[in-house]
DNA sequence: GCTCGTCCTTTCAACGTTGTACAGACTTCG
DNA sequence: CGAAGTCTGTACAACGTTGAAAGGACGAGC
């Protein structure tokens, strides 16, 4: 059985409250009272139980973290960053899948491990506007990705349509005309989808360009074989742009791959860019140019939200919008040409 | 504040414990009641205090999963893996970073998040075995990886001595007589590692070909980084091999890059197998072949290992040691050539 | 009308912890 | 030397839940 409190006030022949003092460093004690109760903390291994403590406390020091999936490698270098973020304030994360669809992601923002985390971030890809007004639970949210609301959750973000139309100069800039857009899901509720789409289109604008509708590549999903089927479609219709820009890396490696099988060469015939800055992006045979949005800073701010809300329950953070930082990295698939 | 069971009854004018007998479908309570008692569950939007519960039972339903780091997708695949494992029986996961640092990993594995979690998976890199015997906390655990000791504690594995010598078998088959192995660490208490570059010994010796030291790269680590800097130095020192078995697909998505820099032709001049099966490598220029961990078994195991201990609190596992299977994926990187 | 049994509901205590209030001892100072 | 203050440790209650056991209502049988 485990040690308790009771325990070890019984072997230091003292009360159980003067031992929860000694644990939780309270002032008045006398030194030699504290050795006296560390030496039998000590010796019987005791260490407090935290389920306990934080019913006591209505804290329980974990903080939960919902994600579409972790085989992403954007969410799961995004997960390490709430992770070691959390750490920093001594908290911990509990981790649940939605697999991006709308029912999980309800169920999640919900109530999800009700009464045991303290506080939830959410990284939404389906969940609609309304799903969060009917939203009764009463632990703090974050929501990762720009939306569009005026509810009392914080969310972060970054600015994607300016970030679209920065990825989109940049291939404007090498002398690119012909660039497609891969990732394009109209039946999605995710915003960054139509944001990143919208500054496709208005950075063509800006630039006198078409956007025929024959460079925007629908996807089902945005993994690598999305990216891939994609740009295979697009190639099989005949349609030849000489750059892509792609909802993310993912996206981006897919249509990559499909381009080298059809003897298409990156950069020299069709440059790509992608978006998220994963590691896998720096390696391939042709390393990817990428917009990076800063991944540490989404987290810090995410749990910094958090730890502010929880302090602070009434001021509700009526929907503010926290946004992080994002910039170009150029590599390989961008490169020559003008 | 949160609804809690005594909010409840004093709406539905009965007792606390009623209600919770309703809550927790106790089979008798009248169908009249029991709607009255609903009714004021649902008005109320009663969600049961998890910490309370598990306070009064003695669990939670949170297990926690301690791996070196999310950014490795061996390692974000799997995680992923062990939270869809533990939601099949209604548990949750915590989720800790260890760095691979043998400090944070023995602080993990003697007490983390004392009285929260039920139980403990544990995927190691550099703990020692000692490490493990001094261990008091009484939470169960799990340790990933293959290890070599007699500690009361199961761990899951697959044969690494086997796998490594059923894919240099294969490069053999191809061929190939020069194979590198990439990924040596001397320094490491990393028992795959050990084992697979002991497997790539024996394989050669039964095929009796020499083994020398120059065909074997040591590594800092195991990312991508360290795969290139290892294959690159190799190169630089005029080594040349005809093909190369990587401790892990990253280390090999390295070597691969810096071989493709030197103009080496994967695979015509230089095969590559990797290591672990992650997504990564189905996608690149070159597809991967690698030797792919049943995953998911892997996860099962774990799961099902730590709640049959659960259960059974007494009867602990001796040690046992839990085998998932591995198959060898054939892809581009070691196609063709006779 | 009384006893007994059955079924439903309630009371009580406990899980391990900490905040509040208080008692006793010891110090300080006029 | 007495009053007031300070320091140290203790008793109690509470966080929200559930298991054990007691209480109460109601109908059946004599």
């Amino acid at each position: 059985m485990r040690v308790s409190l009771k325990d070890v006030a019984e072997r230091a022949g003292v009360s159980i409250k003067t031992v929860s003092n000694v644990v939780n460093n309270y002032q008045h004690v006398t030194p030699g009272m504290r050795a006296r109760v560390q030496a039998a903390i000590d010796e019987l291994g005791y260490r407090p139980n935290l389920t306990a403590r934080h019913l006591r406390k209505g804290r329980t020091g974990i903080l939960a973290l919902a994600l579409p999936e972790l085989g992403n490698p954007y969410f799961a270098e995004l997960a390490g960053a709430v992770i070691d973020e959390a750490a920093a304030h001594d908290l911990t994360v509990l981790l649940d899948h939605t697999g991006g669809e709308r029912e999980r992601e309800v169920l999640v923002s919900q109530g999800f491990r009700a009464g045991v985390i303290d506080g939830l971030i959410l990284s939404p890809l389906e969940l609609e506007v309304e799903d969060l007004r009917s939203r009764e639970d009463d632990v703090p949210l974050v929501l990762l990705g720009e939306r569009e609301y005026d509810l009392p959750y914080a969310h972060i973000a970054i600015d994607n349509v300016a970030a679209a139309r920065l990825a989109v100069r940049h291939l404007l800039g090498r002398g690119r005309t012909r660039i497609a857009y891969l990732g394009a899901r109209t039946d999605s509720a995710n915003r960054p989808a139509h944001l990143r789409l919208a500054g496709w289109r208005e950075e063509l604008a800006a630039a006198g360009l078409p956007a025929p509708e024959e460079l925007i590549g629908p996807t089902a999903g945005w993994d690598r074989g999305d990216g891939a089927e994609a740009m295979a479609r697009m190639l099989d219709a005949g349609v030849r742009p000489d750059a892509v820009f792609a909802y993310n890396d993912l996206v981006a490696i897919g249509a990559m791959r499909v381009l080298h099988e059809r003897g298409l060469r990156v950069p020299w015939d069709v440059a790509v860019v992608g978006f998220d800055d994963i590691a896998e992006g720096r390696f391939g045979a042709v390393t990817l140019t990428t917009v990076s949005p800063d991944k540490r800073a989404i987290a810090r701010l995410a749990v910094e939200s958090l730890l502010r809300t929880l302090k602070n329950p009434q001021a509700s953070p009526q929907g503010r919008e926290l946004t992080a930082e994002f910039e170009l990295i150029e590599r390989e698939s961008t490169l020559g040409r003008r």
